[in-house]
DNA sequence: ACAGGATCCTGGGGGC
DNA sequence: TGCCCCCAGGATCCTG
């Protein structure tokens, strides 16, 4: 489910429930998520004070003082604070008993995301570095960019889902930032412009600012760190509106299966030609 | 190098 | 009501 704007608003919500807290308690349910909870982790981690929670791409990264917990959504992941009184939904894997009689909770009905310890920051830099994880799109350099694209013959659709060389687009952003750049999902990397290049760049910073701002898209699943559901959903232009017609000529948006997703488009507002 | 398919899971929705 | 098929905000591995 979640892309960057939905993570960013997770831990946007989290940050002032967590920070300062420490774990008393740990529960863990039999079923396993992506990456399997080790008991041996437990140790290091009760007692440690919260001292800062972050985003990098589609990660959450929670700053134990020297342990570190790094989070993954997958596509159903949940990640609230609660009070420990309200009971828990079926599919909780997770629960962080917090030292103020809350609950720092992990649910996911798929079981794709994942909740893993790592004993120091050091380690969690070498587990992004060996996966070569690409830059933030706030921060990318527009020559970095460039370059990226100027290598490759794979599609701009695939190109937007390879975490390697921008972090945190999914298929949502990757279908609505190539609508705002005007741009078919199909093109080649190779054969965009620097001005269509930086368009689209410009597009990927423009759309997840306003899913930031929007508290991101809760189609299903998703909710952000209190709980609350999100409203980008409400705005989008081509995801999801298969046969509806575009915001800006009427032509009916049209899906494909691509880089083996659906992909949403407008056919006319997004010519082929470069 | 890259596309495409399968896989890990569960549940919702549509068609019959 | 039930069953079957398709679909889903992700990541990764395998094949051709």
């Amino acid at each position: 489910m979640p892309e960057l704007p939905e993570v960013e608003t997770v831990v946007r919500d989290l940050r002032p429930l967590l920070v300062g807290r420490s774990f008393i308690e740990i529960t863990v349910s039999k079923k396993a998520l992506r990456r399997k909870w080790s008991r041996s982790w437990e140790v290091h981690l009760l007692g440690q004070r919260t001292r800062a929670i972050h985003r990098r791409g589609k990660w959450i990264l929670i700053d134990l003082g020297e342990p570190w917990l790094l989070v993954h959504l997958g596509m159903t992941g949940q990640f609230t604070v609660v009070s420990a009184k309200v009971p828990r939904e079926t599919h909780t894997h997770v629960v962080f008993s917090l030292d103020d009689a809350n609950e720092l909770r992990f649910r996911d009905v798929r079981r794709f995301g994942s909740v893993t310890y790592y004993p120091s920051r050091v380690k969690l830099d070498a587990h992004f570095l060996q996966k070569g994880l690409g830059p933030e799109p706030f921060d990318l350099d527009p020559d970095c960019w460039g370059e990226s694209l100027r290598n490759t013959r794979r599609s701009l659709k695939a190109i937007l889902l390879d975490q390697t060389v921008v972090a945190g687009v999914g298929n949502i952003y990757a279908d609505e930032s190539l609508f705002e750049a005007r741009l078919h999902p199909t093109l080649v990397g190779q054969t965009l412009n620097p001005k269509q290049a930086e368009q689209l760049r410009l597009a990927i910073v423009s759309v997840l600012t306003r899913a930031i701002e929007k508290r991101g898209s809760s189609i299903r699943d998703y909710v952000g760190g209190s709980g609350l559901r999100g409203q980008m959903q409400d705005e989008f232009r081509v995801y999801g509106r298969t046969g509806e017609p575009c915001v800006r000529c009427r032509t009916e948006i049209e899906r494909i299966a691509l880089a083996g997703r659906s992909t949403h488009f407008c056919p006319k507002c997004q010519r082929k030609r470069v």
